[in-house]
DNA sequence: ACGTACAATGTAAGCGCTTACATATTAAAA
DNA sequence: TTTTAATATGTAAGCGCTTACATTGTACGT
């Protein structure tokens, strides 16, 4: 049995190694300025002790981490996952390293993640929407870290962010609903409190109707959280409603397959009894049959250019610039027309 | 605009409130010890200055970080999703933080997030399947971190692991493929290098082979990358075989489903005209139709059970334990017989 | 051979926090 | 009232690292 060791320390290394820890600590961050022989001894001496900096240590002497926060709403379903991964992927070009919590969509959950990742150290964070308690804004100017709104576009808003206008998107989805000629018209929405995603998008649907001369209020509206289940249970209740919706339009992907598996439960024919509509576009909606008709949203180069605006802002290359991206519709099977109902 | 201010200290919080450093550390940590007065005065300084501890010297000075890192292989897709998030709520519930990273399935990837993570003091680390340089084990043995392994058992393993056994479990499911008549084999395996998960999973089904006195041999074994589409590509080759495999057995659900698509794809009814099994029994397994037969794993309980160990070994009650959990079939439509098969 | 300029290395001062120990205050006991 | 024992608070020494500045060594010009 070996005793108790601690972590061998930037000391250690320098005693090793018969230097100053000054040349340890220039070895490791600017070896050009130290002698190749030097390098060599030193460079022993750390892959012999086993040794690995102390990040604690190292980001309160050097006031930087290199390290990017993000904090998205869930890590259950696949609908953050691939933007986040060339978020990741343009950091790690970038010599940043991320580190990812995941909210559950609770915002007091969110909060506290923002205060765990800033208080170690995170140069920058990317957020998910705009819309959170503006103490937590304050908090992060008076914090100096700068941040980055993703997966929405707002100009109004005075937080920098990259994304889609989720109102104007899914009100070209709904047009196309109409056009079809679906009057009676369900949906399944995520909860919008506090989530401006959920809130636009039911936003967008019901300045569709209006503008085409019909009363949102003729919607038959479901909120409800964000898993497949949810999707599944909510769909049940509209099904009761009568008349029954023609066309399901749900908030995400997510809860669109949740409807679209309780409807194959319940023998309905989908698009022939009733039409079902997602948003996002995620790998399971061109999986599942029908396909889903949707909202394609850019995903990778939302992230990609989320990553490169926020290490700019790091680096104090930009001020922070918001960015609208193109989303397009995707139509596919499981949206029909009315006439071809089988109802 | 307001000056250039750097993020509040504990200092200045002590300044404000008029009391020493430690009083304040005091407050935040050891109520307790602290007179209410006093505590009051200096929790309004906290609140009005937007004060956060600084984690790096926190860390520093108090030699703990109530951290836990995990690295897994990837965020894509749903494999990991629901154990780690039942990991994270056990280890929140507990009072740690986790932090997670993804390896993009390559070990030299995973070696420098771990080194990252120990950097950045996680005081345990949760990583999937024990297969990995021996170095790697060195370092964290050094580095005094407790580490854990999780998504595979093993006895013989030094490092405790809390999972399942790969090998047995898809002997199980190949039993019951052999049971249905079916002799031609396919297999999409995962890349079985440096990744245990995959090779006990090819392992267990040549066992199953050969001890129902089949040759291994005839087995058509495909390797190949983890994305849906990879799954499809390595379908497509299988499929221009012959005689054609009657069945093909996946390494995932991931890899099931692509190959499942492009079955649909290429007009092959699934059971008629080939079978497909998958393993893990994600959320997606479930959805496809036809629904995919798999291999159940307990992810929840995994990911639980996990959380609790892990953290015992960090809080040193205890010395880490290894504890095989149980899997099982899940029989659904994917899988028929081959005298069922419509050829 | 000597002085200069520059490169290589060392010295030591923090970074923001916790905590052992010292000191001041207060309440209970005598 | 005085002594004693808690209790509340302050003082200051690190934790492991980076980096400005000081020192030493080397190569070159003259």
């Amino acid at each position: 049995m070996t005793d108790i060791q601690s972590a061998p320390t930037l000391d250690d290394v320098a005693k090793a190694a018969s230097v100053s820890t000054a040349t340890v600590s220039r070895c490791l961050n600017t070896p050009a300025r130290v002698t190749e022989g030097t390098r060599d001894r030193v460079m022993r001496a750390i892959e012999q002790l086993g040794y690995t900096p102390n990040f604690g240590a190292r980001v309160m002497a050097a006031k930087r981490t290199f390290t990017i926060g993000a904090i998205i709403p869930t890590m259950e379903n696949a609908i953050f996952a691939r933007g986040l991964q060339a978020f990741q992927e343009e950091l790690h070009h970038r010599g940043y390293t991320l580190l990812v919590s995941s909210s559950a969509y609770r915002p007091d959950v969110e909060e506290e993640q923002i205060r765990t990742l800033v208080a170690r150290g995170a140069d920058g964070l990317l957020l998910i929407g705009y819309d959170r308690d503006p103490s937590i804004y304050n908090y992060l100017e008076r914090q100096n870290v700068p941040t980055l709104v993703s997966w929405a576009f707002s100009s109004e808003n005075k937080t920098p962010s990259i994304g889609f206008d989720n109102c104007s998107s899914i009100y070209a989805l709904t047009e196309e609903v109409l056009k079809r000629g679906h009057r009676q018209i369900g949906v399944i929405s995520g909860i919008t409190q506090g989530n401006d995603r959920a809130s636009q998008r039911l936003k967008g649907i019901k300045k569709a109707l209006t503008d085409n001369g019909l009363s949102p209020d003729t919607l038959r509206i479901i909120e409800t959280a964000y898993e497949i289940e949810n999707g599944s249970e909510a769909f049940d209740q509209l099904m009761t409603d009568s008349p029954r919706p023609t066309v399901v339009m749900c908030g995400n992907d997510v809860l669109a397959v949740g409807a679209l598996c309780r409807a194959r439960e319940r023998g309905l024919n989908v698009p022939g009894n009733v039409s079902i509509t997602g948003f996002d576009d995620i790998e399971l909606a061109s999986i599942v049959t029908p396909a889903l008709t949707t909202v394609h949203v850019p995903h990778r180069e939302m992230g990609r250019k989320a990553a490169i605006e926020l290490v700019d802002m790091v680096e104090g290359k930009s001020e922070g610039i918001s960015v609208e991206l193109q989303s397009f519709l995707k139509i596919r099977g499981s949206l029909g027309t009315v006439e071809g109902n089988l109802i």
